[in-house]
DNA sequence: GCTACACTTGACGAAATGCTCAAGTGTTGT
DNA sequence: ACAACACTTGAGCATTTCGTCAAGTGTAGC
């Protein structure tokens, strides 16, 4: 256990008593919490199908049970976790619910990385 | 079991022998997949923290078990599957084995992601 | 108020994930 | 050839995650 040399509690590399340098740290936790629960909520197929179909437009939770040949609540589970991590946001007209992607920022990330899931074999 | 009403195999909502319209069908299915599983990836704490030093440059796995203050086989393991899903690539130099993300659009998903995460509060 | 429709939710079991430890591989220096 | 350093890997265990089912909530129409 006491494989790590423990410099200073700074954390990083040699240097004793300067600032951890820059970018030998990572980024902000706080940041990075966030992001990583954004990334994890989008890791999933069953759940990328989905928000494949968001990203086109907006859309009630029967028509994607339709348009996804599942079961109903097993969808519901999926837009609830999708929704906790902001990732989705709702609409009620009438007995309807329907869901769109949050933002502009979410629909690029889902973009870029649908797009990179086409490239050949890379 | 058969709550829904199993139409033409086709797959989605009604008419019967058209097309599926347009994009009321889900992405590619290996295109979600192999996207799904990039975003998996980096949905994950201790990968991406990692993942946001790589953003910055090239790192050999001593230096990054130094930056997060964790076990070597730790980070070889997260380092592994970034692998597998080629999100990073290695390179030897002597006995180091440095790790860099794999390309420019990675890079750009990870910092797009990070860069969500940083916003206020929302 | 009652019924039907459109969902949401809680609980449980099965499967996937992540960490730790011990042992193994590859490279350099002597 | 041997020892030391820099990793990688396989196995086992503790969590977490996902799907399913049964029951619950909310809205609209009669």
């Amino acid at each position: 256990m006491a494989t790590l040399n423990e410099e200073e509690s700074s954390g990083c590399i040699g240097e004793p008593h300067h600032e951890v340098p820059s970018e030998i740290r990572p980024a902000e936790e706080k940041t990075c919490a966030r992001a990583a629960g954004i990334f994890r909520a989008l890791g999933d197929l069953s759940r990328l199908r989905l928000l494949s179909l968001l990203a086109n437009r907006e859309m009630c939770v029967t028509e994607l049970t339709e348009c996804l040949q599942d079961n109903l609540p097993a969808i519901s589970q999926r837009l609830k976790l999708l929704r906790a991590e902001r990732i989705v946001v709702t609409r009620r007209q009438g007995k309807h619910i329907f869901y769109r992607l949050a933002d502009s920022h979410i629909a690029h990330l889902i973009a870029n990385g649908l797009a990179h899931g086409e490239e050949p074999d890379e």
